[in-house]
DNA sequence: CGTCATTTTGATGGAGGTCAATGAACGTGG
DNA sequence: CCACGTTCATTGACCTCCATCAAAATGACG
C-alpha cells in the first residue's frame, strides 16, 4: 500500500475540449500541479485556489473535529473534480491531501463569478460537477449505512464502476487508499474493515492482497451490498 | 406530532429582494405552492420543476433502496432551499415530500441554463445554495457518526442554530418531523432515538414532550455532541 | 369509545468498537 | 547486508452499544 501511481493513459471525460498543460492549443490553458504524498491541495477554512480535476494519483478530502479526530468525506481518483467551494468564493469546507503522488489540473481560476459564467464551457463543467457532487453526497451517506461487509461491497462496487468508466478492469484494481482512510470513509474501524475484507475473501467473493483486489463473484458482491447476506 | 404548522412571521434570508407570490411588485414574481402533508414536490428519477425555497412547514428528501427501505437524506424547514438538480436539467436525485402542510416558493423556473445565468440575483442565490448544499452534505454525514445520543445532540444543536437564525428561540422549539424520519435521518432505529431522548431527559439536559423540545443545558448538549459523555 | 398510528419502555442477541499481539513491508543507519 | 524502528494490515478476545422483537402507553380521529 505504498508508493503506487495509477497509470492513466485513457482520455478523461471532457479532456477532448481541454488543452495540455504546457501547450495552449485551444483558447485556454489549464495549469497543472504535482502533489507529493502527504502534500495538501488546500486546507479546511482556508482559500480554495480553484476547481481541479484529478489526472493521476489519489487524494482524500477530510474534516477535523474539535476532538482532533478525522472524518474522511471524499476519496478522489483520476477523473474526479473537486474544489467547488471556490466557485462561491468561500472558504474551503474540507482539507484535501494527496494520499499518493497525484497530478491535478486547474479547471477554473479564482476570478470573479460573473466573469467565470461568461465562459460557457466552464458553466457546463461546473453544473455537471455540482450535479455529480450532489449524487456523491448521496453515495457517501449510503456508504455509512448497513453492515460492514455491505459497506465494503458497495464501496468496491462503485469503485469498480469508476474504474470501468476510465477503461480499466472493473473486477481487478489497486486501491491507492490505506485501510485507515477507507475505514474512516465507510464509518467503521480499520479492524472491522480488515475483517470485512477477510469475510468476503473467505466466501470466495474477493481476492485480497494488501492493495491488490480481485472481484471473483460480482453478483454475490452486489447481493451483499444490498443487505442480503 | 400531528398537524403542526410552524408560524414564520420573520423575514426569510434574501426575501427583501423577492416579491410576494401574487403581487409582481419587482421585476420577477415568484410562484408559490401549498403542499398538504404527504404530498410530493417531486419524485426521485423524475423531473425537477425548479429550485424552491421553503416558506412554512417542513419537508423531507429521501431515497428508496432496491429493498424498498427508505433513506432520509435531508430535512427541510422554512428558509431552506432545495431542488438544485433542476439547475443541471437532470433528473431528481431524491424524492421530496411534505411531512406537514408546507408552503414553498419557486426561485427559478426550468429554463435553459444560460438564460438563468444572465439574471445576476439568481446566480447569487444559486451559488449560495450550492455552497450551503455542500456544507449540508458534510453535516448529514456528521449526523451518521458516533453514539445515538451524540447524533441527537448534534441534530438538536444544528436545529437550534437554524431556529435562532430565523429569529425563533434557540432552546425551545417544535419538531415537525416524526421520530421515524428523524431516526432514519440520524441512521439509527426509532427505538434507539426514543431512548436517546429519554437519556438526555433523565440527565436534565432536555425537556421532551412528543414534538415539543426544550434545551435546559446547552453546554452539556454540546459536550455530548462532540462525543464527550 | 374504539381503532389506528406513534411513541415509549423492556428484554435479548449480535455486530462491531476497543485493546492487544503478531506479522509483513519499508526506510534508516550502523 | 543486517539490525532496528516505524507504519500498516491482520487476527484474536472481550465487552459495549444498538438493532430487533415484543408489549404497553399515549394521543389522534372517526
Amino acid at each position: 500500500m505504498h508508493g503506487h501511481v495509477i497509470p492513466l493513459n485513457t482520455p478523461l471525460p471532457g479532456s477532448s475540449r481541454t488543452s495540455s498543460p504546457g501547450a495552449a492549443r485551444t483558447q485556454r490553458a489549464y495549469t497543472g500541479r504535482i502533489l507529493a504524498k502527504g502534500e495538501h491541495l488546500y486546507h479546511e477554512g482556508g482559500g480554495v485556489p480553484g476547481v481541479y480535476m484529478v489526472i493521476t494519483g489519489a487524494l482524500k478530502g477530510y474534516k477535523v473535529d474539535e476532538d482532533g479526530s478525522e472524518r474522511v468525506m471524499r476519496l478522489y481518483c483520476a477523473g474526479d473534480v473537486l474544489g467547488f467551494e471556490g466557485l462561491a468564493q468561500r472558504e474551503a469546507l474540507v482539507s484535501v491531501v494527496a494520499v499518493d503522488t497525484a497530478k491535478v489540473w486547474k479547471v477554473t481560476e479564482q476570478v470573479p463569478v460573473d466573469e467565470q459564467l461568461e465562459r460557457l464551457d466552464v458553466t457546463e463543467i461546473v453544473l455537471m460537477g455540482v450535479y455529480r457532487e450532489l449524487s456523491l453526497s448521496a453515495q457517501v451517506l449510503e456508504m455509512n449505512r448497513g453492515s460492514a461487509e455491505a459497506r465494503l461491497a458497495r464501496f468496491l462496487g462503485y469503485y469498480g464502476e469508476q474504474q470501468a468508466q476510465r477503461g480499466c478492469k472493473q473486477q481487478e484494481f489497486l486501491l491507492p487508499f490505506g485501510r485507515r482512510d477507507v475505514a474512516n470513509y465507510l464509518g467503521i474501524a480499520p479492524e472491522t474493515l480488515s475483517r470485512a475484507f477477510s469475510g468476503l475473501r473467505d466466501k470466495h467473493i474477493l481476492e485480497v492482497n494488501d492493495d491488490h483486489v480481485v472481484v471473483l463473484d460480482p453478483a454475490a458482491l452486489r447481493r451483499i451490498a444490498h443487505g442480503n447476506a
